[in-house]
RNA sequence: GGCGCCGUAGCCAAGUGGUAAGGCAGAGGUCUGCAAAACCUCCAUUCGCCGGUUCGAAUCCGGCCGGCGCCUCCA
């Protein structure tokens, strides 16, 4: 099996086949940082992260590249709104977006590029175009597509080029392009523009790059003009990677992506997250209350990324425990005895199938739902194995359980989340042990009351204490 | 109006022609001083509704009902 992935462009699920052979090259379209981002966002972030992790662990050689948008309208009406200049408004929500990132485990991307940055790159590109026939400066400074020199162009979200006419939604009147499916590639300066620092010099004098313009630079000079995979949430569809395959293909004549996946909206207790309807929620107040991360990625990965998915508070506690379970299935086997001669268990013949499946499950266009559940149905058989045949297996044995489990989590993330989270420094540690001696003591002398007032204590703190033949072991629960 | 998606147990969610994964919750049991963890048993004869195709359909086709997304800034 192959990894298969929905590719919007025909609608189809293709078997993915890179550019050059072993090597995927990836562009995500990144955050427009202009406000702190939600966990909506993350959805997508998280999808995107499943495909970078899960092509690694195929064994491809990936390159990443996620971009931050810094300059757009509402960018520049939120500097303005506070006086001060694109670079400094950008900076807080660019920085917080990077953080909520690692929060949730997400690998860094080997780039993230901002658009103000490759400037330069982009009036370049314009000129290209312009060379082509395929730009005109209209009456208003600003430098329009000529989406009529591109045939193409409706190809990726099937709108009918023809159907879209002046009307309710697209008004003429704001424009001086020529056709009204036309779209800014350089857009004129206007007084506000340099009050906020986002104006440049061009050769059609100051302004700014389009918003559509900016992805199709940013990934053709850091993936090259064919890139294998091109990632956003769905509501880019249209316009924004229609636009960036007219530009991108009308300037290189050159095929601009070979795949193009689009993450579904993520639901919030059944409403759609918006900013409008006031119910977004940012990965920070969740955390804040309580909910650790590796719960929050959990939830945002239980269902497959083009399925509706409903983030819930409720869903959020069953996630917690899921992440619980599996933290205490990988305790269960790191503190399994082992010995040569232990007698040979279905371990690893279990954690073979769990791996299969894992794979079937995520070749088939990242199916996280049925990967999860490959996680789920190993961990239940290897348990009751155990419970079959004891505390002592073969190192051999022990050893194909964990690597499997912690094979599936290099993908899924969970574990490692979840571990980081737990982490309990030498002195906290020293603290339980003691109390775990006291504890015994006072069992021993069958003081049970006194007991279970330190199993009490410790768990006020979060240390839940499991006692066993082989002595009582803790943990740290979220 | 145009393009598209979805409707599976209390909740979340796989399965897309061969007789319903997984997680959470719930009930009973084993183990335990009691717990915790783990295991065992139970928990949708049924997949929005109605027709059709088929030996066979949650899966294909048609109709209806319901929910949602994009078309406008949005991951």
């Amino acid at each position: 099996m192959t990894l298969s992935l929905y590719n919007t462009l025909s609608r189809q699920l293709e078997e993915f086949v890179p550019l050059v052979p072993g090597k995927a090259l990836v562009y995500g379209c990144g955050p427009t940082i202009y406000d702190y981002p939600h966990v909506g966002n993350f959805r997508s972030f998280i999808a995107f992260d499943l495909l970078h992790r899960y092509l690694e662990w195929s064994g491809y050689e990936v390159r990443f590249v996620n971009n931050l948008t810094d300059v757009d309208d509402k960018v520049i009406n939120g500097a303005l709104a506070e006086g001060i200049s694109i670079r400094e408004f950008t900076a807080p929500y660019g920085d917080a977006f990077l953080a909520d990132c690692q929060v949730l485990g997400i690998r860094p991307a080997d780039l993230y590029p901002k658009a103000t940055d490759y400037v330069e790159a982009m009036v370049e590109f314009v000129r290209r175009l312009e060379g082509k026939g395929l730009a005109y400066q209209a009456e208003d400074g600003s430098v329009y597509f000529s989406t009529s020199g591109f045939p193409e162009y409706g190809r990726l979200s099937r709108v009918d080029p023809e159907a879209i006419k002046p009307g309710a939604r697209v008004s003429m009147d704001d424009y001086a392009k020529e056709d009204v499916r036309d779209f800014a590639l350089w857009k004129a300066a206007k007084p506000e523009d340099e009050e906020a620092g986002a104006a440049w010099d061009s050769p059609w004098g100051r302004g700014r790059p389009g918003w559509h313009l900016e992805c199709s630079v940013m990934s053709i000079a850091e993936l090259g003009e064919t890139l294998d995979i091109h990632l956003g949430g769905e509501d880019l569809i249209f316009p924004h990677h229609e636009d960036e395959i007219a530009q991108s293909e009308g300037a290189t004549g050159k095929p601009f992506v070979r795949y193009w996946l689009h993450v579904k909206h993520l639901r919030l207790e059944g409403q759609k997250m918006s900013k409008s309807i006031g119910n977004t929620v940012s990965v920070g107040e969740l955390v804040a209350h309580g909910h650790e991360p590796a719960a929050i990625r959990h939830q945002l990965i239980s269902a497959q990324y083009r399925r509706e998915l409903n983030f819930t508070m409720e869903g959020l506690e069953g996630s917690a425990k899921a992440v619980q379970r599996l933290l205490d299935f990988e305790a269960r086997l790191s503190q399994l005895t082992v010995e040569e001669g232990a007698p040979s268990t279905r371990l690893p013949e279990l954690a073979q199938a769990g791996l299969d499946r894992f794979r079937e499950g995520m070749d088939d266009d990242l199916n996280s739902a049925e990967a999860l559940a490959a996680v789920f149905i190993f961990l239940n058989e290897a348990n009751a194995e155990l419970d079959k045949v004891g505390q002592t297996v073969r190192t051999s044995d022990r050893t194909a359980a964990l690597e499997a489990l912690n094979s599936m989590d290099e993908v899924l993330g969970l574990l490692e989340l979840a571990r980081e989270a737990r982490e309990v420094d030498d002195t906290t540690g020293d603290w339980i042990e003691e109390q775990i001696r006291l504890r015994e003591e006072a069992r021993k002398g069958r003081d049970f009351a006194a007991a279970d007032a330190i199993r009490d204590e410790l768990a006020d703190r979060g240390v839940v204490l499991e006692d066993s033949p082989e002595g009582t072991r803790w943990k740290v629960v979220k």
